[in-house]
DNA sequence: CTTTCGATATTCT
DNA sequence: GAATATCGAAAGC
């Protein structure tokens, strides 16, 4: 199967390009509204900066390759991997709202968790997914693995015929009725130093969305 | 709404 | 040993 042309690009094109796709399985279907961007060797916030690590080899992989991480020896989170095969490049997946399978996914959260809940934050949407750290290197393409990603249709068609930096500027120019911006963009959370500050204003969500995680500052972040 | 803090295991120094 | 791409509970607005 033939990757979709939007991820030959590295993350920082298709991490906002990711808003409003599906990721699918385990009998759940999330719709992603919050995603940040890791862009490897010139990102010191990125896994791969460092290099090929056993942790990190999936991230090295081929466009559409998920690249699952154990966070903070708890959570499973979930990367779609993008580029040219060996150059790391990664969009985590940060949260979602859980459009299929809601019972499933809190079967697996808990009883009480709020809808607009079970999929909010990285850790969290893994866990609503089911996602373990085994899936890390499968496809999330061609059904081989656990999860398929589809893509706005649309937006394929649109790549089509015109350049990626072309139709991420139409993206990012989107404007709601009160005129802030339908994707809005912010420092990554988490990340201590430069690399989570405003040199890095690489999180990306869905303007409004209540399913967005609450943006938390690290405990030590400088600003 | 906000801040603070402990839990947890793998990686890196 | 220390740090970490986090979370939920608790306590104070």
């Amino acid at each position: 199967m033939t990757a979709p042309i939007l991820l030959a690009e590295p993350s920082l094109v298709v991490a906002p390009a990711l808003l409003g796709a599906t990721i699918a399985g385990r009998g759940v279907t999330v719709r992603i509204t919050e995603v940040e961007a890791y862009m490897g060797d010139a990102d010191p916030g990125s896994h791969a900066f460092r290099g090929l690590r056993t942790r990190n080899a999936h991230l090295f992989g081929p466009p559409g390759t998920l690249y699952a991480y154990r966070s903070y020896g708890i959570h499973t989170c979930l990367n779609v991997v993008s580029g040219a095969a060996g150059v790391p490049s990664g969009s985590l997946l940060r949260a979602g709202e859980v459009v299929d399978g809601v019972g499933v996914a809190r079967a697996r959260r808990g009883a009480t968790v709020a809808d607009r809940m079970l999929a909010r934050g990285p850790g969290n949407l893994g866990q609503a997914l089911g996602a373990l750290l085994a899936d890390d290197g499968s496809s999330l393409l061609d059904g081989s693995g656990p999860y398929v990603l589809t893509l706005d249709p649309g937006l394929e068609a649109r790549l089509a015929s015109a350049s990626p930096d072309t139709v991420l500027q139409e993206l990012r120019s989107e404007r709601l009725a009160d005129g802030s911006p339908r994707i809005a963009s912010g420092p990554r959370t988490g990340i201590r130093g430069v690399a989570g500050g405003a040199g890095f204003p690489w999180r990306f969500r869905l303007t409004g969305d209540p399913t967005v995680s609450a943006y938390r500052r690290h405990p030590q972040a400088l600003d």
